[in-house]
DNA sequence: CGAACTGCATTTTTT
DNA sequence: ATGCAGTTCG
């Protein structure tokens, strides 16, 4: 199991506690001063700085277990509110076993989760009726793209995932379509932009359905404009908890603050140096300012760390302090020094791939847990080849974060047929299953739907209904389109007869689509078919279908079942918060860590959360930690010459070990500190070749140590210049930054390439 | 309706 | 290169 160590150090004391005072404090043994301090500071505002691996969850935990053992509050009084399912889960778990009681009524759980249960409560106040949908990233995109299309805007110029994206964003920022900033919309829609936004939220609120950003904006809305509503959820929530309080966006925060206003009882939890969610709408600033937001705030550092070595947190702790603008924190353990964080230089990424294989087959040779070691990159194409590689080696591996169960075509059209089932004017849905199976309702169908549906601002359903009493429809047209929705009215007069897991499998045979796959002779569809048997037979787990549907809407989370002994692969998003004995940390080279897009969009800002990334990565290991990089790399098929990572430069000295595989230049003498004036991380960057497997075509251009000549003695070059390099031909100098020249092939296209490989001619 | 073709991008992701 | 989406052709 990949988290069930992470108590490790702090096991919980899961006996029931005797009510006498001196007992009851049992919980707090073995917390460390800071820790209780957090625990027991329970009046006012508390924020709580948290490094990695200096136990916050315990502290998060312990402080519930606290507040409720000592009748502070109530279950029911209680807020904690965490980003993740998994996160949430967690918390209950081990706050149940603190306490020793069930968590049934407690107010635990994701923004989105517990947005969603005030808003089912409210709904008329903000527009909605109680059983609205939660569209998903699909209807959302769908919708985007028909609103687009009916305004005439070119969707080559203006993709919709952009438009999209940009609504997403000023929803994390709490923004209606009126309170944009006009300096925004400019450039979005040409210039139609908050015109979109609006008539995607009207679209929505006729629908019945709100999105993942709609449920905490709306939530701030309904506060704003409802005080009675608002002053009855502040009295109620006597202490509020927030987990990862670095990743909340201003809606969150408006949200948190309008709560806490009351009691003002909130702490908040988290580290500003793992804040890496900024590109999805997270303010740093949020943690950053809490004193101000809070006057009187107590703060608390946890800097004592419970999972790692001297060495790695030497390592990860050297590399964020290049980082401007921290709260600060200096992690300290009293663990075993233990070996130093190796960095290693390879050839190419084939290459790293096999040392990496080598590596993880030695240590399970030695007897350790492949459930140990993860590999972590920064994008997830960088997977493929370490996949590729443990199955040649046979050694197990799972892929952490692919595709999702609820987000495969069939599953989602099953859902669409219970969506509609449940809600009628659930366009989204029902647009998607209305030709699906193949019925001839096409687009033409759709088209006169739409129009009546939009000028009437009804749902398609109940235009349907309309103009099955118009003579506007071909009669087989009519015919189909009145017995699908004679269907639905069957289905829905079944709801409360009919054993839900049998009314869907009903449903799906019904309506045909169970045919249609049957029939298909597409080389998924046995799979298919099976994954809409799973679904049938999941849905016994729920007491309802909408109960079904909530669960699915809002925990899209992958199965994350099987624990079989597996060295985990993923992004280093995607570690966050998990811990390994062994991290394999590769790719560090410039362009792809640091991110050059990332770079490029962002600036130092970007830099800096690219750093906070390596940190995560670096800080996810116990006991050891392998960074690697290459000195070639293919990227979309072109080989390219890469640099190390600047990060690697940044990791302090005495705490890293460097080695270069056989026949790579910076020999393999090791040693920390290895004397080769490497300002780019040693002798890095040969020129590349295609199928050049081993440096020697470049021997002619490497100083007597073996390393690339990079004194300066060489041709010096001047920007706009002509050169010549071995592999990518003739082009001319862009830029020049040190040795690392920018270059405009005529082949090849632009490249970074050391200067040592080009010639002047 | 489905196969085949063309053009295009290709970081990170939860809810 | 590769994969995906949107379009076009049979």
């Amino acid at each position: 199991m990949l988290y069930k160590s992470m108590s490790d150090g702090f096991d919980l004391i899961d006996e029931p506690a005797p009510p006498a005072p001196a007992a009851a404090s049992r919980y707090l043994d073995g917390m460390n001063t800071e820790q209780s301090h957090a625990v027991e500071t329970t009046d006012g505002p508390v924020l709580v700085l948290a490094g990695a691996g200096t136990g916050k969850t315990r502290v998060l935990t312990t402080r519930m277990a606290h507040i409720l053992r000592q009748n502070l509050a109530g279950p029911g009084e209680l807020l904690a509110v965490t980003f993740t399912n998994k996160a949430a889960r967690e918390m209950r778990d081990r706050v149940a076993a603190l306490v020793g009681t069930p968590v049934e009524g407690w107010w635990v759980g994701t923004f989105h989760a517990l947005a969603t249960r005030i808003l089912r409560r409210h709904a008329e106040a903000v527009g909605l009726r109680s059983n609205f949908t939660i569209l998903d990233s699909d209807d959302q995109l769908r919708l985007i793209k028909q609103l687009m299309a009916a305004n005439d805007i070119d969707e080559k110029r203006n993709p919709p995932r952009v438009t999209l994206g940009q609504i997403q964003r000023w929803k994390d920022r709490g923004l209606t379509p009126e309170t944009v900033p006009s300096a925004e919309l400019a450039s979005l829609c040409d210039g139609q932009g908050q015109d979109i936004y609006a008539a995607y939220q009207d679209r929505l609120r006729t629908v019945n359905a709100a999105d993942f950003g709609d449920l905490l904006m709306l939530v701030v809305t309904l506060f704003q404009n409802n005080p009675a509503v608002l002053e009855r959820y502040q009295n109620q929530f006597r202490y509020i908890l927030v987990d990862e309080y670095q990743d909340t966006n201003v809606a969150q925060y408006l949200w948190l603050r309008l709560l806490a206003q009351k009691h003002r009882n909130i702490c908040c939890v988290g580290d500003d140096d793992q804040s890496i969610y900024s590109w999805r709408g997270a303010e740093v600033g949020n943690i950053l300012r809490f004193e101000t937001d809070f006057p009187g705030a107590t703060v608390v550092r946890l800097e004592r760390n419970y999972r790692s070595t001297p060495n790695i947190l030497g390592a990860a702790s050297g590399l964020i302090k290049k980082n401007d603008g921290r709260l600060g924190k200096t992690l300290w353990t009293e663990a075993e020094t233990g070996d130093p964080v190796r960095v290693r230089a390879v050839w190419d990424g084939e290459e790293e791939a096999r040392f990496i294989g080598e590596e993880i087959e030695a240590l399970h040779g030695k007897g350790h847990e492949l459930a140990g070691m993860a590999i972590l990159v920064r994008a997830g194409f960088q997977t493929r080849e370490f996949e590729e590689r443990m199955i040649t080696l046979a050694i197990p591996y799972r892929v952490v974060g692919g595709p999702r169960f609820y987000e495969r075509q069939e599953i989602r059209d099953a859902l669409a047929y219970i969506r509609v089932v449940l809600q009628p004017d659930d366009d989204l849905a029902f647009e998607r299953i209305i030709n699906t199976p193949r019925r001839g309702l096409g687009p033409a169908t759709l088209q006169l739907m739409h129009r009546l549906a939009r000028t009437e601002r009804m749902s398609l359903m109940l235009a349907a209904a309309h103009l099955l009493n118009t003579d506007e429809f071909k009669p087989k047209v009519r015919s189909t389109l009145a017995a699908l929705i004679a269907d639905f009215q069957r289905w829905r007069s079944l709801l409360d007869v009919m054993h839900h897991p049998e009314l869907a499998a009903t449903i799906l045979e019904e309506s045909g689509y169970t045919q249609h796959w049957q029939e298909s002779k597409m080389p998924e569809a046995p799979g298919k078919l099976d994954n809409l048997k799973e679904f049938v037979a999941g849905l016994e787990d729920f007491e309802s279908l909408a109960g079904f549907v909530e669960h699915v809407s809002l925990v899209m989370e992958n199965d994350a079942r099987d624990d079989p002994d597996k060295v985990s692969i993923m992004t280093l998003h995607g570690a966050k918060g998990l811990e390994f004995d062994t991290v394999f940390l590769p790719g560090w080279e410039e362009g792809i860590f640091p991110n050059q897009r990332s770079l490029d969009e962002h600036g130092v800002s970007a830099l800096e959360e690219e750093r906070r990334l390596a940190y995560v990565g670096l800080t996810r290991a116990k006991r050891r930690a392998i960074v690697s990089y290459a000195a070639n790399r293919r990227i979309y098929n072109q080989w390219q010459s890469a640099l190390a990572s600047r990060f690697i430069d940044e990791l302090p000295h005495d705490h890293i070990e460097r080695s270069a595989s056989p026949g790579l230049g910076s020999s393999g003498r090791g040693g920390s500190g290895l004397d080769d004036g490497g300002a780019t991380g040693g002798g890095f960057g040969f020129g590349s070749g295609p199928r050049m497997k081993r440096p020697l075509d470049s021997l002619s251009y490497r100083g007597p140590s073996g390393l690339p000549d990079r004194s300066n003695k060489g041709p010096s070059f001047s920007v706009g210049q002509r050169i010549f390099h071995q592999k990518f031909g003739y082009g001319s100098i862009i830029s020049i930054d040190g040795d690392k020249l920018d270059i405009a092939f005529e082949k090849a296209g632009d490249k970074k390439v050391m200067a040592g490989f080009v010639e002047t001619t």
